[in-house]
DNA sequence: CGCCGAGTTGAACTGAATCAAGAAACGTGG
DNA sequence: CCACGTTTCTTGATTCAGTTCAACTCGGCG
């Protein structure tokens, strides 16, 4: 059981592919460790890696008005970086700031564009993350729309309780749109024993 | 000038690919006419198409607790599809409108994939569609987690204001994240004459 | 110990929603 | 082309969810 086994197993969830471009695709890995509080990526730099986490949490957020807003957090089996920027290279809008100490598996943007070539499943996986980041990022969008603050609250609570437990009050409220004062009141209401 | 050239041209735009290719690609395309009014997507059904509106303009939305919440307006010239369950196979949250009398382009989902599998070159189009979706939806995320209705107003007159006055109150507030009632409010500060 | 950031609570305030009513614009059929 | 009914837009008054500012509690850790 060596680092390369989740993210074997989370590439082939995706799409599975044959052991030629598996082994293509995983000699261009390269294993990082980071604190927590360590930076995968800073905002204005321009986003040249996707991570795999083996272990640890992100939380991806922006800043405008010297208010932090949350877009995102992402765990241990999950992909991660700044897409938005890897896409389109240009300086990202978000930090990713490491929750907890982390060991990720990295792969660069220029070699990932290389198996891209290299392999037509290559570019099918390509497709698959981004249609699976389009997915994540509308129901987000419907979420903001259409449901109040407590609606969106008790909304990730169910769906996803341990984040909830797991983060900061501080930050599940930029995160959901609202003040940490909000979040505050709104847990009252949901407190039971 | 037939009706393959302007989809041709954003095809191109997107990622240059061979002639066979193409041709293999605009053989799968069937032209489509469209009365203000009708649907291209209803809620419920799962999503058979990707269009390219060479005429005419839609309005992407959901409807919540008997409330609409508008996600999109696409125009001549743009891909328009119910993205989300297009790609998930699952039924479409979303309703497409039309705005007015279309006309359009639209390519079954079986031809598109079967188009993704002989080309690498249709897999990596694939994805790139898939890379500008999610950009557009980080982007409205992201404003409408950090700005104001006021604000979200100014943005959008600044880049799209053909936008803002061809599209009914109603249906822009919907798009802005506000009620009918706010938006005019918000408009009366912005008229100068 | 004592400090310090995170979380909670309270009170006043504000942006946007809601409810209601009237004015304008729209389309449909005579 | 007008008359009608329907929908959309605007304006006003009121309410409410969430913000803001401020004070206090708690738990960690130096």
């Amino acid at each position: 059981m060596n680092y390369l086994d989740n993210i074997k197993r989370a590439f082939f969830q995706l799409h599975p592919i044959s052991e030629d471009g598996w082994n293509d695709f995983s000699g261009r890995l390269m294993l990082k460790s980071f604190r927590k509080g360590d930076f995968l990526t800073r905002e204005g730099q321009v986003e040249n890696y996707i991570y795999f986490l083996n272990k640890g949490a992100t939380r991806n957020y922006f800043i405008k008005d010297g208010k932090e807003f949350t877009v995102d957090f992402l765990f241990e089996g999950d992909f991660v970086t700044a897409y938005y920027s890897f896409i389109t290279r240009e300086p990202s809008p978000v930090f990713i700031e490491l929750l907890e100490d982390a060991e990720a598996v990295a792969i660069h943007y220029q070699s990932l564009h290389a198996f891209y070539s290299n392999h037509s499943d290559g570019e099918k996986v390509g497709r698959l993350i981004a249609e699976s980041q389009y997915v994540k990022r509308l129901r987000k969008e419907m979420d903001l729309l259409s449901l109040t603050a407590e609606e969106r609250y008790a909304a990730l609570m169910k769906k996803n309780p341990e984040l909830v437990s797991g983060i900061s009050v501080k930050h599940l409220s930029s995160y959901l749109g609202i003040h940490p004062e909000s979040l505050s009141r709104i847990r009252k209401l949901y407190v039971r024993n």
